[in-house]
DNA sequence: GTCTATAGAGCGATAGAC
DNA sequence: GTCTATCGCTCTATAGAC
């Protein structure tokens, strides 16, 4: 049974939840690394981007986005002007436009380049006949290492969303959305099989979106508390058990 | 006991939590109204402010603050041009000058704004002797009330943090670190009385305050699950005894 | 020589400020 | 309404790879 309801992109194996909850695992199982990375993003906008060699347009396009990433942490995507983004990046304004079209299409490539990893990831994901708690566990560790691997990628999405066109801030709501949904579900189906009971389906799940928001919204807390990515993935299942009554079973 | 450490703020007398934890109950004792808290508002930046008669500044900052919460919670601080402002305020451009300083000046003046209320109500708080859980209740029903009133406040100053100065920024951060505290010190004293016990008081506390900023930051989700205030509220309570073991009292 | 990638001065528009 | 700085963006000359 998939994930979502959305068919697997053609031309890529089905991937499955790692069998272990270790941040290599899910390296591992869904191939991730810089750069097979950095060359999808390349290849999803080739059409747009102007340089042919792929080394180069790769390493660059990770210099623009990296310092895209690092100033607008910093003073916000509007207040970032090119000239600004030129010089972090040591590539020249003309440079620029030769792989974005616009700085509104740059926010835009970010975002679409955020959902189409994660669209790849859910759609591809294969569950393995889980129980809803640990299809609920596998759910909230891949969340938080996706978090954890793109961090600037959904930190940016979040906090200037307002500043892309309006259907891409539908759509990266809608990832959050569906999260959710895929949450909810999990607990419902655990509850019409009597595995637990759940007073607020809809609650319980936003408190974990919430709780996992957090990972990329406020990293400094984390680590002023010292607290690694797995602790912190346990919390949250730990969380989400809190949230259901298994008294009667 | 005072909820929090700094003296409180003369002139003005103590507030107590009040009795019950209805909406009107927390205006009453809090003495939160429209007009009262626009007043204070400006009598807070008097001293910048070049209109000297008290009912036309007052109404023009009203203006002024509501507007701009209205075109930055739709495109962003940055990118709202203080001709956008005069067009939505109806005042005109030389008019707005005569109320702030700079436009970073008026994003300055919100953060103030917020956290001088914000310490008035905390630092005036008097706890009627009461015991951690009840002070824990009271906490997260006061913090929900505070952002249900000021919800444009808060939602400003967390998507506009980076647009403030240094010295702003770190003072606004301070306010959910402070809160949190309050939360880890009242879990830890209803450890110390065996009235419960808490395996991490750090991260039920942070996953508190993430429960209660979704009330500012998700509106539409509340809305779209027509959740209202009191049953939130009541949700994030029960959230936090979930977070506890009382299995031994 | 040819093709690709880059540099950076320059343009018009618009911002904040008064 | 005006001033000036700076913005996003373009254009062309040039450098380098093969």
């Amino acid at each position: 049974m998939r994930v979502l309801s959305k068919p697997p992109i053609s031309g890529r194996a089905s991937l499955s939840w790692p069998r272990d909850t270790k941040e290599s695992a899910f390296d591992e199982s869904w191939s991730f690394n810089d750069n097979n990375f950095w060359l999808s993003v390349f290849e999803m906008y080739r059409e747009n981007i102007q340089i042919k060699k792929s080394e180069i347009a790769v390493r660059n396009l990770q210099k623009i986005f990296s310092a895209t990433f690092k100033i607008s942490g910093v003073k916000g995507f509007q207040a970032m002007s090119l000239r600004d983004l030129s010089l972090e990046s040591g590539i020249s304004m003309g440079g620029l436009y030769s792989y974005i079209g616009s700085k509104n299409d740059l926010a835009s490539m970010i975002e679409g380049g955020l959902r189409h990893h994660i669209d790849l990831v859910t759609n591809n994901l294969v569950e393995e006949g889980l129980k809803p708690l640990d299809s609920l566990k596998a759910v909230i560790f891949g969340a938080l290492y996706m978090m954890e691997r793109l961090s600037p990628w959904y930190y940016f999405c979040f906090m200037e969303l307002k500043g892309l066109p309006r259907d891409k801030q539908e759509k990266a709501l809608e990832i959050e959305l569906r999260f959710e949904r895929f949450v909810i579900d999990s607990l419902k189906r655990g509850e019409q099989t009597h595995m637990f009971k759940c007073e607020n389906p809809d609650l319980l799940a936003s408190q974990i979106t919430a709780q996992l928001q957090q990972w990329h919204l406020k990293p400094w807390k984390f680590k002023l508390k010292k607290i690694s990515l797995p602790q912190y993935a346990d919390y949250c299942y730990q969380s989400l058990l809190n949230g259901l009554d298994r008294s009667s079973v």
